[in-house]
DNA sequence: ACGCAAAATTTCATCAACTGCAATAAGATG
DNA sequence: CATCTTATTGCAGTTGATGAAATTTTGCGT
């Protein structure tokens, strides 16, 4: 195997006789004791798995890199990579299933918290961009490997897609609280827009603090272009 | 050149002793004289294998559906498929790089034509839109293909990705002529925005004229958002 | 500790998307 | 017709991804 790693020991970080054993074993502490042992191992293969993924991609480019690679350096068969992740992109990325929390959701049905729509948009978005300051390190990452290859960043649309119908019942439902006559798509797609403007200002600003920060400023920039339409 | 295949069966693809002679015949009547004959084959076979894609697709759903059947349908090969798509998607959807004309170009960074930037974006939209119309049935057909595969909705953000480099091209040329402060990232997104909430718009008008008629529809939804927040 | 049931991993087989290459067929051209 | 160019094809091979059965690991009651 590993037909392609002339130069792949060149990197500082690693000097592995056994990935599995050492990775696992720091994994795990970082894990301390929370659930079973069985949980915190499958916390510990999945970040293992993103961990050489991210690095592998990083080195060597997203097509040069297999699935059997990033599982070899993650110390797990194959099959056992796509029990973990759907795609080897997911991987790449980390996917997170962030879901909003159900008082965000409570409040935003119910036409709160401000009473307009768009500021309204910003707390639900806000929400969405939290979880990601969690794995700091990770989306960081993710955000740099996006730059590099493209092709990733269709993912981000993925994920818009697979929140695309819940997001659109919180529509519904606030319709039904508070009439508005914005199409679904229309904010679905401003919220993906929200949600990438925030994400490259962070990015931008060197990933200090959390992605959530530039929501206001993106929020302010559509401000600006609808504004300056209006009054010229 | 709508119903290019009589054939409605549900079964296997070996129903058939020659289908590229007649679906070429068929088609290179549709461009009777136009260039080499050379060229005239190479729009025909594009034509029929996305016509072929699509018809399989909206049969048998998109998994269901090899680059073998897609290639047999056609009367092609698999391998010659390949010389026509990048990937099975593209054909269903038909893909074609719709490029913007010059002049819509220089108006657009001379600061024109209103001067307003969502304005002018919205011009600049149409102009994307209106090629769309030309080839009418296979945009409605991959639309309606869209929904029911949401896995080929990627494929209209690797469209934006493809050109996203030229817009931004645009939006700093313009910005030497006539600065203004939002982000390029921000308009890329509000381009798809349009983009998108025109043509589903348009979808849900029943395909009828043109699908740059529902953008002024879709900048007014935008502004009143925006409006609201103001307001209040 | 022991053994058993559940869950996870692995092995193995299989399919389909896609690519490079070399041979071949088919337009174009004079 | 001769030949030069371009397109098509067959073929082998890589890779992503999935299903099923065998095997290992973990949890847990006794």
């Amino acid at each position: 195997m590993v037909p392609t790693s002339s130069r792949a020991t060149a990197a500082p970080a690693d000097a592995e006789p056994r990935p599995d054993l050492a990775e696992l074993a720091a994994a795990l502490e970082g894990t301390p004791a929370e659930q079973g042992l069985r949980e915190r191992k499958k916390r510990a293969r999945r970040a293992a798995l993103i961990d050489a993924a991210q690095m592998l991609v990083a080195e060597h480019g997203l097509d040069a890199v297999t699935v059997e690679m990033i599982s070899a350096e993650a110390g797990v068969s194959a099959r056992t990579f796509f029990n973990y992740f759907e795609s080897k992109d997911d991987a790449v990325l980390g996917a997170e299933d962030s879901g909003l929390s159900e008082d965000v959701v409570l409040t935003f049905v119910g036409g709160g918290p401000t009473g307009r729509l768009l500021s309204d948009l910003e707390v639900l978005v806000a929400s969405l961009l939290r979880p990601h300051a969690e794995a700091h390190d990770r989306v960081v990452r993710a955000m740099d490997l996006m730059q590099q290859e493209p092709r990733l960043l269709q993912r981000h649309v993925i994920w818009m897609d697979r929140h695309k119908s819940r997001l659109v019942e919180l529509f519904e439902a606030r319709r039904a609280a508070v009439p508005f006559s914005t199409d679904n798509e229309l904010l679905t797609m401003l919220v993906l827009l929200l949600i990438r403007t925030a994400l490259v200002a962070w990015e931008h600003a060197g990933y200090s603090g959390d992605p959530a920060d530039h929501l206001p400023a993106a929020v302010a920039q559509l401000v600006d272009v609808v504004a300056h339409d209006l009054d010229s």
